[in-house]
DNA sequence: ACAAGGCATCGACAAATGTCAATGTATGCG
DNA sequence: CGCATACATTGACATTTGTCGATGCCTTGT
């Protein structure tokens, strides 16, 4: 087994054992992530990397009982009701936001173990 | 001043004053985010929200010295050459890498500091 | 000088995305 | 019942995005 690269520098195998393997919660920087784990995390982030729906997540998270109907929300962001109620879809898709019906107005609210899943995701720990 | 919104929810007003709006470092939970933050981190997540570059950035980590060329990259990616260029340029750009040529070859390492950013502003912090 | 290898850029194209207007659904009120 | 309100869904459209093949640039070695 060659120990030299192609290119002169130094390769250690990465072999890692099964403890070291991060089983319990993949991170961005510990061990080469899995296609599984990449498409996952991918629309987890996804849903996010858009500046009106992270509008939406700190106006959410910003309102009275951490909770907001797309009433609340349309005005604000600017932007249509339809609009709105679809970038909450996505976000209550992704787990990002949850989503509570009483009456005629649909509350929702933060999924906070989601971005803290993301958060400790992309720290290096 | 009307206490009460249109649906009967108690609203009260959310006049911060300036040392409780986080000059520092926007968080996504705690304050609505200004038009500028939102599109600042939307730029950041997006360049980060691929399972394609998640594996990239999770491979160079992992990496020895924490840096890798493109060549490195293209075969455990399974892209062509000119594709895994452009993603490690979005993500250069995006200032989640860093590339340093040397020689022949360019090596992209981790920008630690953008990933921190990224982690707190996602936590509820 | 020449050839080869590593990488960036360009042009093209299909697929995904953000937005809107129009319409549909369901809840509450007279 | 009948109407208004809050929201979701649909269809359409322009823009963006991910990928590739072809090509160009630059460094190294002969």
């Amino acid at each position: 087994m060659s120990m030299y690269a192609h290119n002169g520098r130094v390769t250690t195998q990465p072999t890692l054992s099964p403890a070291e393997a991060d089983v319990c919660c993949p991170s961005l920087t510990v061990s080469p992530l899995s296609i599984e784990d990449a498409h996952d995390f991918a629309r987890i982030l996804k849903a996010v990397a858009d500046p009106t729906r992270l509008r939406l997540v700190s106006l959410i998270a910003a309102h009275e009982q951490q909770e907001a109907c797309v009433c609340d929300l349309t005005e604000p962001v600017g932007l249509g009701q339809p609009t709105v109620s679809h970038h909450l879809k996505i976000l209550v898709d992704a787990g990002v936001l949850h989503r509570e019906k009483r009456g005629v107005w649909s509350y929702y609210s933060l999924e906070a173990a989601t971005l803290n899943r993301l958060s400790e995701f992309l720290s290096p720990g």
